[in-house]
DNA sequence: GAACTTCTTTGACACAGATCAAGCTTGGAG
DNA sequence: CTCCAAGCTTGATCTGTGTCAAAGAAGTTC
């Protein structure tokens, strides 16, 4: 299982998350400078990218594929605490420590830069620390959004509020079939998703198993999910009909 | 019960969160001009500073008091997705509408500044702009940290994790007895505790009792704590043995 | 100081989700 | 084509926490 193999020399302004990553905002001569300290790393399905506690000398942002930041306890519990997805950005400037696991769940792409040039860069780009401020306030809320699913949500809720999520994403980026359907491939395993989840594998089996009987998604393979009503299903992900942000 | 009486005229030099909210890096020059924009308000104990969704004209800082930041679903469980202490910052530049319920925990005092000019102020301020992101970051940190609670740890736990925040927040502030006691009383109800831990109160009063059984920390009245033993309660809490970080 | 109100504790019981344990499906290796 | 491993499903049972209910503190009002 080989990683797709990195764009050797691609232009930043060919890149796919050109304007949805830390970069979004720069105009043409910022962006020549990232681009003179920019690699790119790739890295295959199940690769931890960097341990907890780590010291971390570079900053970077997903590029394609799927990362989780994921926490574990002495005991081996474990919670995923975020889902990294193309334009993410992984790393925090002015620390030096990691203090998640990151960990590729596909194979992934990533830009990265080394964090010492990075820094000196955000200091004398306000267009790159100002992005950087706006996604972090957007993580911010994806964390919190997440600490309502986590707390007080059903089994049954949390399974429907991460397939929303997915489905979201995908209703912006990728298929749709004609009618108002919504298909995706589940880029996790039950295994994953029950980290994120804050539930045991068993559970979300029997969660996917039962919204499957019940209509609101259907399964072909394991994998291979379509949503006949996006509404029905944040319905079913107690939202609010109207439908908030989540990610 | 009356909410304190905010100073009339403070100078911002004596303000004591000067050197840890969001103008903790001004120099100042840079002080005066937020000096110029800036208005205290107080609220009392369960005000609700802003609601969820509503217009929010200005952002600013926690003076004194603590604030909670809560989610409500429709059908009326709740979730605290955040606790603002002294220096914290609330609002978000560049949005209009209010994510969260705001609402006031004890007595509070605020230092606000009317968004528009406020946002200008940090176009043109990089200090501002830079503080703020490092608190966002902070926040995040913290937030992450609480999705470990919520989602892995036992009820238990969850406790000893609440009473350990607050511990260290009290010990780096305020009261610690001659010994390596750590005493200090707790700055909100049963409910708002079940609410923050995505517990009922039934069941954090139980917790509770369970721990002052078992010598982990002394109760006098139902709020004043005393924890002898500041190590014994990390492990309650399931943390490692040397103490993370938690806010 | 009696009657409230609000906050808290405690008990009895129910149930959602965890745990333990098979067994199934699928795809790749030999 | 068979075997194997990884991922997934399903069943039986157990348990931690929720739910419902009652009553005890402590402070406030009249």
């Amino acid at each position: 299982m080989q990683a797709t193999m990195p764009p050797i020399t691609q232009d930043c302004s060919d890149c796919p998350i050109r304007h949805r990553a830390v970069c979004a905002r720069c105009e043409t001569d910022e962006l020549e400078l990232l681009e003179q300290i920019r690699y790119y790393r790739s890295f295959e399905a199940g690769q931890t990218v960097v341990w907890a506690g780590d010291k971390m000398d570079f900053v970077g942002s997903v590029v394609s594929g799927i990362a989780s930041l994921t926490q574990t306890m002495e005991d081996g519990r474990t919670q995923m605490v975020g889902l990294l997805l193309p334009s993410d950005f992984v790393g925090r400037p002015g620390r030096d420590g990691a203090a998640y696991d990151v960990i590729a769940t596909t194979d992934i792409v990533m830009c990265c830069f080394r964090k010492k040039p990075f820094e000196t860069l955000m200091m004398k780009t306000p267009h790159i620390a100002h992005r950087l401020l706006e996604m972090t306030l957007d993580e911010l809320d994806a964390a919190r959004e997440w600490m309502l699913v986590l707390g007080r949500k059903t089994a049954r809720e949390k399974i429907a509020s991460l397939l929303s999520i997915i489905a979201r994403r995908d209703a912006s980026l990728n298929v749709r079939a004609g009618d108002g359907k919504i298909v995706f491939d589940l880029p996790l395993t039950r295994e994953a998703m029950a980290d994120y989840l804050g539930l045991t594998l068993e559970t979300v089996s029997r969660q996917i198993s039962a919204l499957k009987k019940d209509g609101v998604i259907h399964l072909e393979g394991k994998r291979h999910v379509t949503v006949p009503s996006i509404e029905r299903l944040l319905e079913e992900a107690g939202d609010d009909s109207d439908g908030g942000f989540l990610v």
